[in-house]
DNA sequence: AGATCAAATATCCTATAGGATATTTGGAAC
DNA sequence: GTTCCAAATATCCTATAGGATATTTGATCT
C-alpha cells in the first residue's frame, strides 16, 4: 500500500512555530525566559531564518516578546490584572458562543463534545478542557471568536500548568450542565451554565494569585 | 538645540510591518494581490530576512496569507459571511467597552474624544473613525479588548476603502450620542448608543454587498 | 565589602549565495 | 480555436558569513 497521505511540507517555519508553542505550553520554556534563535536552530537542526519566522509569529500571537538587540524572550506569568483582563474577556463571548452552538452546532460536533469521559491526568484534563472550549466556539460558527478563544486559551493553560492545578470534580459537572443545555438546543441555559462556569473557573484560578 | 528624541531603532522589521500595513490599509496593495518578499526588498531597500518576518506577522493578524513555495498574498476581500462575522464580533465586544469607557475613562482621553469635529476627506474621517473606537476601547481598560478591536477595525477600514464610502452624517450624529453618555458617565446609555451606532453602520456597509 | 568601569563573550541583526518549487509562457497537436 | 504539455522564468526557501549591540564577567578603586 502507497502512502496516500498528501504532503503538504507547509514550511519549516510553521513547523518550528508549532514545537516552540507546545514547548512553551508544556513549561519546557518557562514564562519570562530568554530564548535564544541560534540555540533553537542548533537544537530543532534548522537555519536561522525559519526560527525568526516563528518567532515573529509567536511574538504576534503575544506568547513571546522582542526588544531589539537583545533577543526574545517568554512573556512573564499572568498577574492579577491579567487574569482580571482575560477572564472579563472570556465572559463576553464564551456564553455568546455557547448560546449559538446550542442553536447551530453540528451533530457530528455535539456527539465530540461528549465523548471524553474520563480525565485520569493534568495533562490529560487540560487537553480535554482546551478541545471541550474548542469545539463549542467551533461551533458558534464564527471563526473570529474561535480564533481569539484559541489564543486566549493558550495563556489559561500556562497559566494553570504554573500553579499544578489539580483536576476538580466541579469544573466537570459545570462541563456536563453545558454538554446538556446544548444537546436539549437550549440556547438560555447554555449561556447561563457556561456564565457560571467561567466565572467559577475564574475564582478557583484567582486563588493562586495574592497580589 | 540638541536631538531630545530617544532614538529606538526598534528593528528594521517593525519599520517594515508599519509600512506594509499602512500600504494594505491604503489600498497601495489591493486585496488578493500577490506581495513578492524580493520585490519588497528592493523597493524598501533593504534585505529579505526583515521582510520576511514583518509578512509573518502581518500573517498572525491575518492581514496576508502565505502559501508555500508560492509566496505571500493580501487577503481577498472581506465577503458577506466573513462581515457578519465581524460585526457580530464587535457587537460582543464594543458596547461593552463602552460602558466600562464612561465609568472609568480618564479626563484626558474624555476630552480627546470630543476634539476631532470636521471630517473633511473620506481619508480623514476614516482617521477620526479609528481613533474614536480605539479611544473608546483603551478608556475601558482592558488591553485584549484594545488589542481585538484594533485588528478588526484594520479589515473594517480596508472594506470602506474598497467602496470609497462616503461620509454619512448619521455616523457623525451616532458618535455624538456615545460622546454625550459617556461625558454624563451614563454607562447604560453609552452601551445602548454603541450598540445602535455598530448596527446602524453595519447596515450602511451591508449595502456594498449582494452575494 | 560595595560600587564602578572596561574587556570579553554571546547573541542578535543584516546581507548575500545557491537549491527547490510554483507559475507562466510558448508551441504543437487535435 | 482550444487544449495539453514542456521549457523558461520568477520567486521562494534555506544556509552561511560578517558587522553591531546588549549582557556578563572580572578587576580596580573607594
Amino acid at each position: 500500500m502507497a502512502d496516500r497521505t498528501i504532503t503538504r511540507p507547509s514550511g519549516l517555519a510553521e513547523e518550528v512555530y508549532r514545537r516552540v508553542r507546545a514547548d512553551i505550553m508544556s513549561l519546557k520554556i518557562p514564562p519570562d525566559t530568554r530564548v535564544s534563535v541560534d540555540s533553537l536552530a542548533r537544537e530543532l537542526g534548522v537555519s536561522q531564518t525559519p526560527i525568526r519566522e516563528a518567532l515573529s509569529m509567536l511574538e504576534a500571537n503575544g506568547l513571546v516578546s522582542k526588544r531589539h538587540f537583545a533577543g526574545y524572550a517568554t512573556s512573564p506569568r499572568m498577574d492579577r490584572a491579567q487574569l482580571d483582563e482575560l477572564f472579563e474577556f472570556r465572559l463576553l463571548i464564551e456564553p455568546h458562543a455557547a448560546r449559538k452552538a446550542a442553536q447551530a452546532m453540528a451533530d457530528a460536533d455535539k456527539r465530540a463534545l461528549s465523548s471524553g469521559e474520563t480525565a485520569p491526568s493534568h495533562d490529560a484534563f487540560a487537553d480535554m478542557d482546551t478541545e471541550f472550549h474548542r469545539l463549542i466556539a467551533q461551533g458558534a460558527g464564527n471563526h473570529l471568536i474561535a480564533d481569539s478563544l484559541a489564543r486566549l486559551h493558550i495563556h489559561v493553560h500556562i497559566f494553570r500548568s504554573c500553579f499544578r492545578s489539580e483536576i476538580t470534580e466541579e469544573a466537570v459537572h459545570e462541563h456536563d450542565a453545558i454538554i446538556a443545555a446544548i444537546h436539549a438546543r437550549d440556547g438560555d441555559k447554555a449561556e447561563a451554565a457556561m456564565r457560571r462556569h467561567i466565572e467559577r473557573s475564574y475564582g478557583r484560578l484567582r486563588d493562586f494569585i495574592k497580589d
